[in-house]
DNA sequence: TTCGCGATTATGTATAGACATTATCGCAAC
DNA sequence: GTTGCGATAATGTCTATACATAATCGCGAA
């Protein structure tokens, strides 16, 4: 036998899992299991409260422990970097900035945002080519009040979404995903034909409860597809 | 001041979401953080192995602890249940079952959920609708070999993804997310016109290896969006 | 019957100490 | 210089104990 921490969080992960333990099933005491074990009732502590924090079971004081309800699903998305990706597949990135300007916030986007009408942002659009085809269309506002030194950046060697990632670390973020037929001028940019669905992506990011950025970004639903791959337990 | 725990805990975040100690940073030693604090060493190793598992920062046996690098990033969507946001919004919800029948997986079935062809699943169409305006069209294998009971179940009073929540717990999930343009059949069953983009989820879920269920949900792409909140840190 | 309150009990947090594990550092031999 | 190896220093795991906290149970009073 390995580790006692492992093992006893194997055992029962794998009861949960097995459907042995349905959700609502009474899980040992933590005494019992340190007698089942024979060990100290800080190491069951320590591997019930990691599994708590997984949103395997609940714990409740006086009650005991029980597996949890399986909650609403959770999709959970990477979003690759175009760089990296296309590193990976072996083909050329760049990037363009079609535009780049500082506005003040219009009504829509500081109730989308949060934040006062006419704030200073930094608006960037950038397309995002490999291998000469386009694969997205980014419209993005920077907040300047969070992050200023964006006013001074050219981004010429990282796109803004690279660049913002490793300077400002963000607490909180919102995503919405839609799909929508391209708009002519969208079409355009993205080389398809009006009215070819795409993939919108939105995120906005806030750092300790001050807004950062808002990207939009549209992919040719024919090029693109959001991937991922999810176990709840580690 | 609560518990140093969570005192510990958030000193630590606070000094890595600000960006006071950027990627890479070394992290006081567990020893050093006892003598700032007060505290034994457990308290100190309890708060690092629960930022370690956060993903937050990295611990290396001798080298010592530093903060992480930011991740590609991820996009977490909840995806819900209909019947619970059709009670949530006070509206009506019913589903209907369009078709169900025993099939044998073809060759692309067979393929994208890693089962043998001819494994036995049965097929269901499902048509959510909400207040009499349809909502999604989902096409679900069930896997006959993992579930059996699911031939006999009627699915009258829960749609198959609920039932199957809750009866077959999952341990491993597979998600993708498209756009496409609805065809004829899809947009006459959602109401739309043809063309319309629409947002396509498929869902693959594993139990201990052993694979569960498919699931490829549309939605109209005027009429719903994923949506998701997301911290980095509890 | 119902309400309130104290006893009970299970989990939450913390301590001080012990030994295990494993990279790294630095010195010595080549 | 390069290599090898032992000392060292960091995290990983575990114990036994203590006290805090909170929810439930059950008893007694209204």
């Amino acid at each position: 036998m390995k580790h006692l921490h492992q093992r006893i969080r194997d055992d029962i992960e794998a009861r949960i899992m097995s459907g042995e333990w349905p959700p609502g099933h009474r899980i040992p005491y933590e005494h019992e299991l340190m007698a089942e074990y024979g060990c100290s009732r800080m190491t069951v502590n320590k591997v019930m409260s990691t599994l708590a924090a997984n949103g395997l079971i609940t714990r409740r004081r006086r009650a005991g422990t029980v597996v949890a309800e399986p909650s609403s699903q959770q999709a959970v998305l990477q979003i690759q970097d175009f760089a990296l990706e296309a590193a990976r597949a072996g083909v050329e990135y760049r990037f363009k900035i079609l535009h780049r300007g500082i506005d003040r916030l219009d009504a829509a986007a500081a109730q989308r945002t949060g934040q006062p009408v006419g704030a200073k942002m930094l608006c960037l659009s950038t397309l995002h080519v490999m291998d000469d085809v386009p694969q997205a269309f980014e419209q993005r506002l920077i907040n300047l009040a969070t992050v200023p030194e964006a006013g001074e950046e050219p981004f010429e060697e990282h796109p803004p979404g690279t660049w913002l990632l490793r300077r400002v670390p963000w607490t909180d973020a919102e995503h919405i995903v839609r799909a929508v037929n391209a708009d002519s001028a969208t079409a355009k940019r993205l080389q398809v034909q009006t009215g070819t669905a795409c993939l919108v992506l939105e995120r906005r990011t806030w750092q300790a409860g001050a807004f950062v950025t808002e990207a939009r970004i549209t992919y040719p639903g024919d090029r693109h597809q959001l991937v991922g791959r999810f176990s709840p337990v580690a």
